[in-house]
Formats: structure tokens, sequence, C-alpha cells
RNA sequence: GCAGGGAUUGGGGAGCGGUCAAACCCAGCAGACUGUAAAUCUGCCGCCUUGUGCUUCGUAGGUUCGAAUCCUACUCCCUGCACCA
């Protein structure tokens, strides 16, 4: 990488992806090799767009020499963080837990290097220890060291303890503790002596890094052992979560949220946030940076930034193979010409993408009609909801409108012999392969 | 525990025996406009075989020709009071 920054707290400061950050913890990442950890959520099987900003902040310390290590919270996962909750979790089993696991760490592959010769990343579940725990083990060396009476002064503990009829668990009160010995764990195993999270988890961090205190002392100069650094809250301009407004955040696996659509997620993003998009998501360093600030200013219309943002996060996310399919669909869609397509790009097009097979004969017999397909391909909710669209004129059949719901499918509907795409609005598409 | 109040279609919130698939607002969807934006405007916004159709108004029964609307029981929530401390 070029290196604009001397050190990569002047490049994380600059990115505004620094909130905050224990006392010497800058001194030992500008001048030493630290080994950090971040723990991410295995109670879905993949990671999403606000998992971002961790996997980059890990992935920076890796270019600049440090130690990344993602921990997937395999053992925490069983529990179930009361942080920012304000109910109780249900607790997934074992077995989706790991199943999840394995999904997760192919996505993290993207973020990481695993291989590096000097500081390969490592992929811990912290199940590997906390599955194994001793309970009185547990009490006597780890409970010691916590107050009740500061655990229970914690924003995430006493909004829930004020909830009457609500209430916590022992089992999520106990969750602190069991974070805290992760880090406790991975310094010890692992000489991991940073964590990172997003400021939510500034309190389990800390308790972290009293935790090794108690255990290992100080170092010679007083300081501490242990560090963290928190990244802050992403929100938009509005003040939403990032994502939020679309319901459920963006997924990174293709198969869930295509990386077309993610390009266009990117690409949505308003002017007021697009550059502090930039800095936070992608590797672009200011003397990129600046002149795309200046497009934003001076010709917005244009969109030079947005589009650098969802190029750049969608190359990273997906690869180049995925930047290349967003761009693909993105000019189809423009165009709404899907028949001037090959047979190839729409079947690559779509790739990964929400599609449904039927039958040739169906097709031979005139038996489907373009609201059956729609809903077969929940484009539409109901035969209701297809029929309201197709009046407003909203659904496409390839690359024309449909005016009579009741159409029928005919063979000359197939584009090179077997496919079919239907259209809602101006972005929400289906591929349907006839066989 | 006692006394009141309440649970309505994604959220909020009308309705209080038929004219209710249920006002209105928000969200959502489509169309126009536009910068694939925002704002705005228009239409839609339970389901279907579009019909004196079907399923919805916390759950289960009941009264009625007819109930979201009345009665009974149950569940949950809120507000006072008491109990506990």
């Amino acid at each position: 990488m070029s290196q604009q920054f001397t050190n990569i707290v002047d490049d994380l400061q600059w990115r505004g992806a620094l909130s905050d950050a224990t006392p010497g913890a800058e001194d030992l990442l500008i001048n030493d090799k630290i080994t950090c950890y971040n723990g991410f959520d295995p109670t879905s099987d993949t990671l999403h767009i606000g998992n971002l900003l961790p996997l980059m902040c890990l992935s920076r310390l890796q270019r600049y020499g440090h130690t990344p290590i993602a921990i997937l919270g395999g053992g925490t996962g069983m529990i179930g963080d009361p942080s920012g909750r304000t109910d109780e979790r249900s607790l997934l089993s074992i077995e989706d837990i790991d199943a999840n696991g394995e999904k997760i760490r192919v996505q993290l592959e993207q973020f990481l290097d695993f291989d590096a010769k000097s500081n390969p990343a490592q992929l811990i579940n912290n199940a590997d220890w906390l599955r194994s725990i001793n309970y009185l083990d547990f009490l006597r060396d780890i409970g010691k060291n916590f107050t009740v009476n500061t655990m229970i002064r914690r924003d995430s503990v006493r909004t829930r303890m004020e909830r009457e009829g609500e209430g916590i668990s022992y089992t999520e009160f106990s969750y602190a503790l069991l974070q805290a010995y992760d880090f406790l764990m991975l310094y010890e195993r692992e000489g991991c002596n940073f964590q990172s999270g997003g400021t939510d988890q500034w309190g389990n961090i800390l308790d972290g890094v009293d935790l090794i205190r108690r255990k290992h002392g100080a170092d010679k100069n007083g300081l501490p052992r242990a560090h963290g650094i928190v990244f802050p809250l992403i929100t938009d301009s509005k003040g939403d979560k990032l994502g939020k407004s679309i319901g459920g955040a963006p997924a990174l696996d293709s198969n869930k949220f295509s990386p077309y659509r993610l390009y266009q997620f990117f690409f949505n993003t308003d002017d007021a946030d697009v550059i502090r998009y930039i800095k936070l998501f992608t590797w672009l360093e200011p003397e990129e940076v600046g002149p795309l600030e200046e497009a934003v200013r001076e010709n917005p219309g244009r969109r030079e930034a947005q589009q650098t943002l969802a190029e750049q996060i969608t190359q990273i996310v997906h690869g180049q193979s995925g930047l290349e399919q967003a761009r693909r669909v993105t000019r189809a869609f423009v165009r709404g010409e899907f028949d001037t397509l090959s047979a190839s790009e729409l079947d690559d097009l779509f790739e990964g993408s929400a599609s449904i097979q039927v039958e040739k004969c169906d097709i031979d017999n005139r038996a489907l009609s373009f609201e059956e397909l729609a809903v077969a391909t929940s484009l539409a909710q109901s035969f209701g909801d297809a029929r309201r669209t197709v009046q407003q004129g909203g659904m496409y059949l390839n690359s024309g409108r449909v005016d009579d719901p009741a159409r029928e499918i005919t063979p000359e509907d197939l584009l090179h012999g077997n496919l079919i795409v239907l259209r809602r609005g101006r972005r929400e598409h289906r591929l349907v392969r006839v066989l």
C-alpha cells in the first residue's frame, strides 16, 4: 500500500474510525506490533454490513504489520450479549452455532490474510475454552474479580433490570464475565493484547482489560498490558443505523444479498454520508478522497463518489467477479434490456440471486400466466399484489411492460430458449429457468 | 391481592350491533418527476377462482337474522391502592 500515513493511528483517525482507546493504546499501535481480536456473532449464518467496519479495521491493522484475530463467539453465542438488547434472547443450539461459524469463516477470508508470513490472521472459536469451563473453577478464578455492584451499574444491565416483568436472566447477566474471560484466554494463549469492537462493546472490553491487569499486573511502566479500541456507531445523516432503512442489515453472503444489490445499496448513499463511508469502508487515501469530496460538492448529480464507494465495497466483499457481476446487472437494469444479453451473461448475471425453475412443458402448453410466475418467484406477495402492480405499470417481462396480469407465458417469451427475466419497478429482478 | 383501563389489519390509532376488509397517520409498493437521490404529486396497500366470495379486530365460548362492536371465561399489558420490604 502507498504510505500516505506514517502509522495506523493517523490512518484510523483520519477515517473517523477510532472512537475511543485505552490510555497507551495508541503508542503501542504506532511503535509496536500488537495482536488484536474482534468478536463476531455466530447467531446468524452470515456477516452483514454492520460488521464491515470491524472487518476493515482488522484488515488495516494487518496491513500495518499487526496480527488480527477474529473470534467466533461460539461459546458466548450460546449466551447472548445483553448490550443493546431490550429483551432476553432465545438460545441457539450448539449445532446451529457451529454451522453458522463455518459459513462466517469463509466470509472472513475475504478480508483477512490467513497465510501472511509474519503476521497471519487467525480465526478462533471461543467455544474452544468456554464450553469446557468448569463452573466452580470459573467462579473461583474469574468471578472473584468482579463485583456485582459494578456490573449492575452497567446501562445494558440496568435498563433490563428496570423493566418490570422482563428482567435479565442470570445467564445474560454473566455475559460480561465470559467476554472478559475470552480476552484473558487470548492474552495468555496467543499473546493477544488488544480487543476492538463497536462503542457498545466498550464496557465489555474494559472488563477484559481489568481482568488481565488483576491476573497479570501492570507492565513495568505501570500501564495496562491489555488495551481496547472502539469504533463509532455508524449512522446515516438521518441518524438511522446503517442498513436500517431497508429493514435488516444487508448480508455479506451473496446468496442472501447479491453483489448487485450490495452495489446498489451503497450507490444509493446520501450525498451527506458518502465521503464518510468511503473513508470508513474503503482503502482510498486522502489524495483520492479529496477530489471525490469536491465532486460531491460541485457536481452531485454525477454521483462519482457514490459510484466509487459502491465499486470499492463490492470489490472488497465479493471480489473482482462480484464487482463485474454487479456492473453488468446495473447496466442491464439501467436500460431494462435483458434480451440484449447473451445466455451466458444472463446466466452468470443472476448467479446466486433469486431464481426459480419451471417445466418446459408448462410453457409449451401455455399453462403459466404472468401473475403465477410473479408469485412463484416471490416478486409479488400474492395474486392480488401482482395484479395491482401490473395495473400500475410496474411489472415487466424481459424488456417489456406487462399490461395483462393473466397474460400467458409462451415459448416466444423465452430468452435463449430457456430464460425469462421478470422485473418489478426499477430494481427488483427475478430469473426464471425453464427446464 | 383489590379497584379501574386496555388488547384492532407492519407500527400508531379510529370504530362501540348491520352501510366494516374496517377512518386517519406513518411505514411499504408502483407510476410521474429527478441525480438509480431528496422533496413533491398520483394510485395501491388481508386473500382468492372479483363474488350477495373467503379469512381477519388478544384466546375460547355464548347472545343475536347479523358482532371488531353485547355477554362469559381465560391470557397478557397499563394505571391507582394494598401487601411485601
